[in-house]
DNA sequence: GGTAGACCTGGACGC
DNA sequence: GCGTCCAGGTCTACC
């Protein structure tokens, strides 16, 4: 058998895959697959060349390097174009001083070493995830991630490490997401009234920021102010207060809570707190206020300390059997 | 500025 | 197996 290639890639002192992989939902969405039993992670990426597969593996250890084995070689620019998504992706990129700011403001997650939350490897993927998570429930945003994945995505299918991947389509890209139809989407990715929103947000993507179109580099640079990227993303379709919110911890600006009906069951199961939902959200987002410009990483560890004490360990869960039902929902 | 209702799907439930 | 109800965040119309 012809050997794959590989890289090892240098990650922070702190940084554990199992842990920080299974840091936040979306870990469950295809194209990722977390293999519990090794506590890998598959996927396959969308690069420039066409697309990858890849398998990420930390052998020895938290702290240790990554060992990435890939379906095929890469010129040295599309290498370059993949790790960056992969240092996007496992926030490689956040170093252990952010980590170690975060820890000064809420110490409760020190000695856990938690402080990284999984994204995607592009922040087109973040924000069509964050669509596909509103008003639905969590098995159906992991049905529809799968479903685009497999109706408008790329497929590679290929034989790795002596297996049969568990994964064979990437994410689409937005020229992919761009040229569907709407009604291709509602009837065979179930997204529903989000067909037209999801087409329009990829062709946002297309146009250049001087057209009206999404202005990336404004949107992850730091200079631009929480105030001036909140407003930028609820003017774009399908993203309201709280999706806003969430891309905006998907960028690092921990500061603002994506307040939704899970918080509200978190504040009153956890927190104690009581009224009608509205009274008990105002409560939630007084509470971590405390927490400054970490709040969403104390919500969030918060939240799924909650998780792991009714599921166990996260990096233990099955993406169909316990990844489907972690949500406060199906804790009552 | 605040509120009500429609949007759409999948799961739960009753028959 | 079928019909009904409900959860979920965004958007629009209306007050």
């Amino acid at each position: 058998m012809p050997r794959k290639p590989t890289i090892n890639l240098q990650v922070p002192a702190d940084f554990d895959l199992r842990r920080d992989v299974c840091s936040y939902g979306y870990f469950l969405l295809a194209p990722n697959y977390w293999d519990p039993h090794s506590g890998t992670l598959w996927r396959v990426f969308s690069l420039s060349s066409g697309p990858l597969l890849a398998h990420i593996a930390q052998p020895k250890g938290a702290g240790e390097k990554l060992r990435v084995t890939l379906s095929g070689t890469l010129a040295a620019k599309v290498r370059t174009q993949f790790i960056q998504q992969i240092a996007r992706m496992l926030r490689l990129d956040e170093s252990t001083q952010q980590v170690r700011a975060f820890h000064r403001l809420d110490p409760r997650f020190k000695k856990a070493g938690r402080a990284r939350l999984f994204r995607s490897p592009t922040l087109f993927e973040d924000i069509i995830k964050t669509v596909t998570s509103c008003n639905v429930q969590w098995p159906g945003t992991i049905s529809m991630n799968k479903r685009l994945c497999e109706v408008v995505g790329n497929r590679i299918s290929v034989t790795l490490l002596g297996t049969k991947a568990p994964t064979a389509h990437a994410f689409p890209t937005p020229q992919q997401l761009a040229k569907v139809r709407p009604a291709t989407l509602r009837a065979r990715c179930r997204v529903g009234y989000r067909d037209q929103r999801l087409v329009e947000l990829a062709r946002l993507f297309l146009r250049s920021p001087t057209r009206g179109g999404i202005d990336q580099v404004a949107m992850e640079d730091p200079a631009t102010t929480d105030d001036a990227l909140f407003k930028t993303l609820v003017a774009l379709p399908g993203i309201g207060p709280y999706a806003a919110a969430n891309i905006m911890q998907l960028l690092g600006r921990y500061a603002r809570v994506p307040l939704d009906t899970e918080s509200v069951r978190h504040g009153k199961s956890i927190l104690g707190y009581t009224g009608t939902s509205a009274q008990v959200m105002k409560q939630v987002h007084m509470h971590f206020e405390q927490f400054k410009e970490q709040a969403f990483r104390s919500y969030w560890f918060e939240m799924w300390q909650h998780y792991e004490s009714k599921h166990g360990p996260a990096w233990t869960w099955e993406r169909d059997t316990t990844g489907r039902l972690f949500t406060a929902a199906h804790l009552k």
